[in-house]
DNA sequence: TAGATTTATTTGGCTTCCCAAATTTTTTAT
DNA sequence: ATAAAAAATTTGGGAAGCCAAATAAATCTA
């Protein structure tokens, strides 16, 4: 009759996808074991018990990887997760820095209706509230192509796709300058000496430091 | 990290309030057992931490009733849960009949925030999509005043306001034959012989069981 | 009131997830 | 290559919830 059974095993699925999109992709026991905050003990006995599931193996170089089941599990979470985030943000007005804890939650409510049900409702949103794509229910996801922000030459007008940092330190900055997801920008100027960038957003100039715009991706 | 920690906790204290709402109120380990679907075993020993919690106590005859901590909580749950059951039939479209099961996870959720701005999104319901009042943030409850179907007299006039059974069949039947909360009837006959009655609904006369009427509960 | 039935309780055990503290293996740097 | 560092693994243990089966206590019934 427990609901929520397979809550940890979720949040292994969703925790291995997130290290899977790095560019460094070698995943270990110790670094699973960092993401989900668990001792390393606890993740080797679950990588176990999960690849005897069928949802990971464990390479000769103790690399461990999802199978193509798991992905395919682990996609079904993060579509959960960022439907949910849409819902908080777009109905309930929370702001982006505010939904991922109510959405880790939502995210293990089990029942593929309502996910389906709820991004009708939401009008079949592509993205989430940070600009991550929602895959969709056989898990399909289509990959933004982004640039980071300050890859293009001055007087490049772009839009903001997505954020390559979605900490909540981040998001509570670009609330503050009032960056988010879709603001269309115009490159003025590039310093050279340390990297930052001056922009027209909004009728006003605006100076991001070479880091903030590096986790800025955008659509040129 | 754990999120849903009490989730078993919570599954009780409901039982709890469920079976405490009835006419007899004796609640001994056994009928919580039933209810919960557990083995008395499980039940005593969890009776037995929460007692040491402070959210139920067992009296002399062995009665187990909620403290007023316990009750509170309790009716945080309701709380809960009826809200996600509206949310679900206003505006996900399920039928009042299908929402229980979701709600029952959705109503572990732990966010008084998400409930309250969920509740405001509503449009401050006061009751659920079966006519069950919605308790307040301090957990107080408006106890609606009904009548089941039947006990008035031919010519009156009523609204159906809240059922005495939730029950899939029941509630299964009342969708094929069209009735609903809020539903409008007039007493048109009562039998004496079996206690069945005819009411005019949507200007065409159906006939109901008195075990049918016996279960709609009226506002006269 | 004795026997039958129902409840309550105890006991031992299970699964899932988790941890700390060894220990072993592997990797890395010197 | 060897010592140091890092990673993997083992071992023993714990809390939360759950169960089945045995026993004890209470209640009912003839």
């Amino acid at each position: 009759m427990l609901h929520f059974a397979h809550q940890s095993e979720e949040n292994y699925l969703k925790a291995l996808y997130k290290l899977e999109q790095r560019p460094v992709k070698k995943v270990n026991n110790i670094a699973l074991a960092k993401t989900l905050e668990l001792n390393p003990a606890t993740v080797l006995e679950m990588v176990r018990k999960m690849s005897e599931r069928g949802l990971l193996e464990t390479l000769g170089d103790k690399t461990i990887q999802l199978t193509d089941n798991g992905r395919k599990k682990a996609l079904q979470i993060v579509r959960r997760h960022r439907i949910w985030e849409v819902f908080l943000v777009d109905k309930l007005q929370y702001k982006w820095n505010e939904v991922h804890e109510i959405a880790e939650q939502l995210e293990h409510v089990e029942s593929e209706d309502l996910i389906k049900r709820l991004e009708a409702y939401l009008g079949h949103p592509t993205v989430d509230p940070h600009g991550d794509p929602i895959p969709d229910e056989q898990g399909r996801i289509k990959k933004l192509k982004t640039q980071p922000l300050g890859t293009a030459p001055v007087k490049t007008r772009l839009t903001i796709r997505s954020l390559a940092n979605t900490s909540d330190d981040f998001l509570r900055y670009l609330d503050k300058i009032g960056l988010s997801i879709g603001a269309k920008l115009e490159i003025l100027e590039i310093e050279d000496f340390d990297g930052s960038l001056t922009v027209l957003f909004e009728k006003k100039r605006l100076t991001l430091s070479k880091e903030v715009a590096e986790n800025l991706l955008t659509d040129a």
